[in-house]
DNA sequence: GCTCGATTTGACCATTTGGTCAGGTTTTCT
DNA sequence: AGAAAACCTGACCAAATGGTCAAATCGAGC
């Protein structure tokens, strides 16, 4: 089969070995680059991690940065994925439980994934500020179409519907971002479905019910 | 005036020189860390934007990782003082209010230190786990207790004081952390007061009142 | 079992990085 | 003024880092 010298096959082609090796060093690299940043990654570290040399690596993805890139595109859609399930017909606090839901998952799920995108966007999202103007903020504009109708319609509060969005976002991600401070005040972890479930409940009913004891 | 052959005088007394030179450093220090964690920033980088030679920021910090400790113990009491401050004795909502509105201006005023100490959690908190675990889980021990006791009195809804705090502390953190995030997304500045005085509100009326329309 | 491209390796390289050191300059104290 | 200590610099170093390359090895189709 006729390659290109790299082992992207921009023919779209992709032998098994190289599907398996991708796959293994971008595992690898997702974990590098959440916990120490792009700059603080190191290839030869990542490559260990997926259990082949560096040379060996730099034959699948030619620099640090194009690995990087790779990552960050395979993290993307999973990142934005639950919004888009926002159902605009159905129910308002059912709707949001389950968006909840599904973020606080993916915090447990895939912690490493939620530490690098936080990550990126602090260093300023120099590599995908593209998307956040573009896909994700088209997304966000329709979804706070959504609130703002459901507003209108009296089925829920008044409120900034983007700020009801970085609301959930932001507690979601803290239980990814932060376990390590989580875990040493409560004794709890994220990865604990029971955690997680308690997490949830409370969560949802701060944002639907508030605070403040009923009149 | 003796010397032990580094700047860090063990004795304590500090030189007019030696005050405005460290401070210098742990400012550049701090904007470098936060952007780039600690493996990512670069000590000549440092040097240059604290304006000094590298070999005269060694002069005041023996190493990398000592400069590290020294931005960090220095952002710490910053980052917790505004917890200190709930009072017992007060109102709920006025209390959690002002809360709120102190971190928020942190996060606004000090996005690097906000990013910094985000950035070394995520990493597991290896340089200050033992603060984690030590002052920091005393102090929100003794404030989940406040908390507690609101809740038993029937002055707030009762949900588990370890989340509503998280919460603050998420969304809070949320707009330094993420702020490119969220001018791409709302065209909006967390460093503009009128925002954060938006902010603030919106944020203080979910969590009191919660979402749902009164019933 | 041969062939040719795909895969893998190890030696190698230029650059960067954290850090040292000997010596020079400035400040401070008497 | 002058000595001692504090302050600063530039040359230098060893280790680490991202990346290259020629050559060896593997594997699927004939």
């Amino acid at each position: 089969m006729m390659m290109d010298g790299s082992a992207t096959a921009p023919g779209g082609t992709r032998t098994r070995i190289q599907e398996r090796n991708r796959a293994r060093i971008l595992d690898a690299a997702l974990v590098a680059f959440a916990r120490f940043g792009y700059r603080g990654a190191r290839v030869e570290q990542i490559a260990e991690a997926a259990g082949m040399s560096k040379s060996n690596l730099l034959y699948y993805f030619r620099s640090k940065t194009e690995m990087y890139k790779a990552v960050l595109a395979a993290l993307l859609e999973r990142w934005l994925a639950p919004l888009r399930t926002l159902d605009p017909e159905g129910d308002p606090r059912a709707e949001l439980t389950a968006y909840i839901e599904q973020k606080l998952r993916f915090s447990a799920e895939e912690p490493e994934a939620s530490r690098l995108f936080a990550n990126e966007v602090m260093q300023g999202a120099p590599m995908i500020r593209d998307v956040l103007e573009g896909p994700l903020k088209e997304l966000v504009d329709e979804k706070t179409g959504v609130l703002r109708r459901w507003a209108a319609e009296g089925r829920i509060r008044d409120v900034d519907p983007h700020q009801l969005i970085f609301l959930i976002w932001a507690t979601t991600q803290h239980y990814a971002d932060f376990a390590p401070q989580i875990a040493a005040l409560t004794g709890r972890e994220v990865a604990d479905p029971a955690y997680r479930a308690e997490v949830l409940k409370t969560l949802t009913a701060l944002i639907f019910d508030g605070l403040l004891p009923p009149a």
